[in-house]
DNA sequence: TGCACGATGTTAAACGATTAACACGAGGAG
DNA sequence: CTCCTCGTGTTAATCGTTTAACATCGTGCA
């Protein structure tokens, strides 16, 4: 009474292997008819209610669910659109696989942690029974990944990597059209908002670039080959990727006396942020001031934010189907993306 | 070379014992400093990453992961705001303690399943290596849930349940708030709409009412009791919790020759939807029609609905710390709701 | 009649770890 | 000098399945 009830209890009930229970949970065609029944019925008035999980994950050697573990924190994660997008393109491969999604807290690597809480996180990569993950935006040196691809887990990542699978979109290319979207409208001073673990509002010194997300470091290269050499582009925390964080980074900017006239920034919920700020300020956005977001969600169309579009879901289908079917898929995709101009940038302020 | 590193092998090579390596990894302070950095070094050297997750949930039957499961297929629930915030509730209790969330993707029991997709679905449940479940939403007899409470799983609920532990709020009461309310405002002839897995617009007949939701059906109830009782009542068919399937239950409600002044929606999602048709229509909202939203979510503030307001986020964390701690924490807990007024309700039009 | 074969069960070897229980030697207390 | 304790390491049982390989038997076919 004690006791667990197990495969092995229910054959001893049933007077049958093993074997025979194990068969009829999971190959009907293994057994008779009849057979079968019997052990279903003894295993329903046991109380068995099949397999154990985690028996059978160690048995087969298969999960049935994938990892997922972002740059930003688990807590934060549900209110970024963009994370929300990838996190639906990889549930709608999913969906008909019988694969869970397996969501790691991974307490971000900003400065200060103790060795401890990191330990402990990576503790939570370690120990998550899964049969491969995907990491968004992560670099190769980052822990969690070290820790995945030392479990020797297939590892699906949104960053440039010469080891693995990947993902991609031309972020350096992205940056350009921004910087060049910008040039033509006459601007000269832009302001670059980066996703980065530093206080939101904190300038960024140039040594400190090669720091940042890769992505972001990419978008930052491109939009200064978009725009003119002599034009001067200063490089601000954006913090987390959240509204809070952008209010900070756009109040810092626009109290500068020599304010700039644009303001690039690396998400749109940064960007829109930014839109508020400013406006609160009194100013113009797309006449005043102008600013642009990334990744064309929902929201930016909402702001009017001109932004640059990238297909999220469609990334998030993709890493999922390259996890699921890693023969079938190439190991290296990129995606396309695109300028979507919209009224939150307009031709620089006649002085 | 071709077979796996194992805690054996480290074991093997370092001339040592099983138990010893797993010590290693797990219980530094049974080891001499000495002994631990020499076997970790040979762990190191064969290139092995710690202890397989999934033989370690089998022996420790620990599997530092709960499972989620919601009435809305995983693909929508990213998209679903009350969603988020409960996500964000449960992620952020479970944040320090390296527990994991599995989404488990159940595909919603919509009419017209094949026997062989449930099946496949429940086997996601089965397969699932948790240590509990979240269940938002689901009755007692709920396929997912019952093969959870086989599964002798720790459950939580946010519905009402005779058996297992719950986080509940007052859905009849906050529905009697609702129809109080409109009362006051001079309302007399309410659409109700609801979630429900039907195809949104259509008419629910007073006979299913029984199959509704159980949180619908409360809030349902309360509507009615909060109207006078000569008010007349249509309850709506909402499908599933988005804008689609509002915009579509509005249009329904809208096209009627003697439509209703009243529109009580299940979430604010579909309230918002439902302001957005009758927008469209030409209609005034909180003049010509007044609409009522579920849960004061975001979304509810900038659309100025009249809602109720639940702590979602608070229920989320709640749900999780009665899952990491079952002993320390209630088995049943109610959380109070509060009638929030907006502009999106008014007095009932002069005819 | 003989025989290969499909259908149905069983045997038993993994899968990769954790952890009581025990063994042993050194050092401290009495 | 004896006894107890503490610090380290090992032995071996166990967690609950899956599945190749084999045994058995009734059948259809030449």
């Amino acid at each position: 009474m004690g006791t667990r009830v197990t495969l092995r209890s229910v054959a001893e009930a049933a007077g049958v292997s093993t074997a025979a229970v194990s068969y009829a949970f999971n190959r009907p065609d293994r057994l008779s008819a009849e057979m079968r029944s019997r052990i279903l019925a003894v295993a329903r008035e046991l109380g068995y209610s099949g397999p154990d999980a985690a028996a059978r994950s160690l048995r087969t050697g298969r999960a049935n669910a994938i990892g997922v573990i972002f740059t930003t924190e688990l807590t934060y994660a549900f209110s970024d659109p963009y994370v929300l997008a990838l996190l639906g393109g990889l549930a709608e491969t999913l969906a008909h696989s019988r694969t869970s999604l397996v969501l790691i807290p991974f307490v971000s690597v900003v400065a200060g942690l103790t060795d401890a809480e990191v330990r402990q996180s990576l503790d939570a990569v370690h120990r998550a029974v899964i049969d491969g993950a995907v990491a968004d935006g992560l670099t190769d040196d980052h822990p969690a990944v070290r820790a995945l691809s030392d479990r020797a887990l297939p590892l699906v990542r949104s960053s440039e990597t010469t080891t693995g699978r990947c993902v991609l979109i031309e972020d350096r290319q992205a940056g350009r059209d921004i910087g060049r979207h910008l040039a033509n409208l006459g601007h000269r001073d832009v302001a670059v908002v980066v996703s980065s673990p530093g206080a939101p509002g904190r300038i960024v010194p140039r040594v400190d670039e090669a720091t940042l997300y890769p992505y972001s470091r990419n978008r930052l290269v491109g939009i200064r080959e978009g725009l003119p050499a002599d034009a001067r582009v200063r490089v601000v925390s954006g913090g987390s990727n959240a509204f809070a964080s952008g209010h900070a980074a756009a109040a810092a900017i626009l109290a500068a006396p020599d304010r700039p006239t644009a303001i690039a920034a690396d998400s749109d919920v940064l960007a829109a942020a930014v839109v508020e700020t400013a406006t609160g300020l009194g100013l113009h956005v797309g006449q005043d001031l102008s600013v642009t977001g990334f990744d064309d969600v929902p929201l930016a169309a909402s702001a009017g934010l001109t932004t640059v579009r990238q297909p999220i879901e469609e990334k998030g289908r993709l890493m999922a189907r390259m996890l699921l079917d890693p023969d079938g898929t190439p190991n290296r995709v990129t995606l396309p993306t695109e300028l979507v101009v919209r009224s939150s940038t307009g031709p620089v302020p006649a002085r």
